[in-house]
DNA sequence: TGGACGTTTCCATTATCATCGAAATGTGGA
DNA sequence: TCCACATTTCGATGATAATGGAAACGTCCA
């Protein structure tokens, strides 16, 4: 590996929105070809391959060319959690295993994925926006059905404003604690925001789990008929 | 609003070289005049007050006037810490000059790390503190058991004191030269304070290397059972 | 009071870099 | 063999931001 790391390059993957979009698909720990990393940070196939190859050269992601596709994954395991991390306000990684710990039930419960909610509480919502008709599941894309137009703007939500960001509107994310998907994006991120600020959810300090009010246990079983616990 | 402003707004302000320069020097957790860190990182006055104004106005360092300098230091010790773990991902840096890697050894030895120690001696307490059962690891946390309780206080801390601050009490921060965990937090900076105050180290001058005293080292073996080099 | 010095502000220049169109490369399938 | 498709390379563009010269500001000191 090259040891061309810097400092400076290694924040700039995370301070450039692209990568970051890129890096936080990547974060599943799974493969994924060029093309649907491009679609997933919304830029073209050219300069997704740019950033990738910029990655590539930092060690950071590796390779795998299968026919005609090429195939991109994080390079080491102990690093997705160190990017997962910054992405979603860090502290120092853990070296051991946190299956059994308090903190990992807490992250378990509900915590941020870079801008979104993750955990039980945002895979339940999606699956009952997908239940309730809302979304519908097309690949790795979460289509907003006509239902769902009207619940979203009900819920506070400006979409046409959503949809004009450069980044991918609604899609969904592997969700690493509860190997289920949770829904990302603009929408995601969206939803999330409103969502903190109707007070349903706090961030613990120094983590990113995430507490859930009383108000937000009652908002999810109104809106969204889920109960947690 | 976006929520995870820490995290963009410190990377895009270290990938930046000149910046990167500026707060590695700041690591150090000192005050420095804006002069020294112009130089520190080969830019003009006027290009480091562009950057420390910058810095300061999104609070990540914080300005304090005397006579005709400004002392510019890191505001939040979070912050620090979370420069910190980019730089164990990066890794170290790769070594040019002798003289560079007489100071890369005085930094592994033992070296600041804002408000507490870090390099091989500050892992090699960490450890200790845990084999005797002092310490227990809980995710990110370092839990202080009964014992920890009694040791902290037979050693001089104010453990109810330290808890009542504004920050984690006691959590561990990524060695980057050691890729082990040191003990940081409100925990880790009083003990640090405390070994200072009984002149087991003295800090270098211009650096963020610490240099072991002949009383640190009969110290650190009788308590913590610790043998240096 | 005047001059030296540390620092900042203003401004014009320059460098960097993400972005995308066009074209090239390489692979699979018909 | 030819075409479709995924991906990369090349090149140009435009936006952003770093940079340092000139000058102003404040503070210290003689």
């Amino acid at each position: 590996m090259s040891l061309n790391r810097n400092v400076s390059s290694i924040a700039s993957l995370i301070s450039d929105p692209s990568r970051a979009a890129i890096l936080l698909h990547l974060l599943d720990g799974r493969c994924h070809p060029a093309g649907d990393l491009a679609a997933a940070a919304g830029i073209t196939p050219q300069t997704a391959s740019f950033h990738l190859a910029k990655m590539a050269e930092l060690g950071i992601v590796t390779v795998e060319k299968h026919g005609r596709h090429r195939y991109y994954r994080i390079a080491q395991a102990s690093d997705a959690e160190m990017i997962e991390q910054l992405l979603s306000f860090a502290g120092p990684a853990p070296v051991v295993s946190l299956r059994q710990s308090d903190q990992m039930k807490k992250l378990r419960h509900a915590r941020m994925c870079y801008d979104h909610l993750a955990g039980e509480a945002a895979v339940r919502i999606a699956e009952s926006l997908q239940r309730a008709g809302h979304l519908q599941k097309d690949g790795l894309q979460l289509h907003v059905t006509a239902s769902g137009e009207r619940f979203f703007a009900d819920f506070g939500l400006d979409l046409p404003q959503l949809r004009k960001k450069r980044r991918a509107f609604s899609r969904c994310c592997l969700d690493w604690t509860e190997r289920e998907h949770h829904l990302a994006g603009a929408l995601g991120q969206g939803l999330t925001e409103r969502m903190f600020a109707m007070d349903w959810f706090r961030r613990e300090e120094q983590s990113r789990a995430v507490r859930i009010t009383q108000e937000g246990r009652q908002g999810m079983a109104e809106r969204f008929g889920i109960r947690l616990d």
